[in-house]
DNA sequence: ATATAATTTATAATGATTCTAAAGTAGTGT
DNA sequence: ACACTACTTTAGAATCATTATAAATTATAT
């Protein structure tokens, strides 16, 4: 059994239908050994060497949203232009280096347990995001 | 001495020059009892009420980005198509209510304080954020 | 195979932000 | 008060990321 029909599985298990485009982006996204930081310019320009033929921007825009509605991406909270995703999905947090302006997992068990004290009525906490960020040293 | 000649001095003492434009600006934003968040677009509108002749929209970008690098105004990382500011420039965090897309202030004393067991070689800590988002209850 | 709904696509539209270059203004020295 | 210079403001154009549109294509159930 090869990647391509585990990720149809995946595709199909959450309501979405396996299209080449799709295909494409998952194998582009996930298969991988680590889990990685991307914009949209960052795929959409990988995606033009990798493929023989293009997938429309539109279509990367909409894969990529449909893949954080169901929970294969997270977006990353920075203060930027672009949007950053994150295949890992799993609860961490990020260093930003303001020097180079790159993301680099934190992981939740090299951060200490957070706790807040103050809450908020009627509200609950849905995630607790961390971005740490750091410089040159001199 | 009326407020306006103390944002006179703040202004002079960071290499600003005191224009009608920039004062307007900081009775905008600092003659408060608290502090508060903002949007460009939000003060934009503001603006456009509180004085007679109207700050043109490129001044109001320069005038925020120069707070900014005063150190007079924070940027929040929220990931969202705009940026948004903080006139409460100590170290803080937000909560982020997902529902309204209202922003929150959480002081230092209502989180645990927070210890990275990581740190990358050649590089330091420059400042922590932590974003709280929250959801309705039910 | 056909029908239907989902998906892709190119392109236009939007909206936030930055750029540009000309006109206006504050501060300094005379 | 006057003139000089550097800083600032301004309107509008330009840019860039993202979303909307509406027609063409494709996946899937019958």
């Amino acid at each position: 059994m090869d990647n391509n029909s585990i990720f149809i599985e995946k595709l199909r298990s959450s309501g979405l239908r396996p299209t080449k485009q799709r295909l494409e982006i998952c194998k582009l996204l996930f298969n991988r050994k680590k889990t990685f930081h991307f914009t949209i310019n960052d795929i959409s320009k990988m995606l033009k060497n990798k493929t023989y033929k293009k997938i429309s921007l539109a279509t990367i825009y909409n894969t990529v949203h449909s893949f954080k509605k169901k929970g294969y991406l997270k977006e990353i909270s920075v203060n930027s232009d672009k949007s950053y995703f994150d295949t890992n999905t799993s609860s961490h947090h990020h260093f930003l280096d303001v020097n180079t302006n790159e993301l680099i997992d934190l992981n939740n068990e090299d951060v200490d347990n957070i706790k807040i004290k103050k809450n908020l009525p009627g509200k609950k906490i849905k995630s607790i995001e961390v971005l740490v960020k750091i410089e040159n040293n001199n």
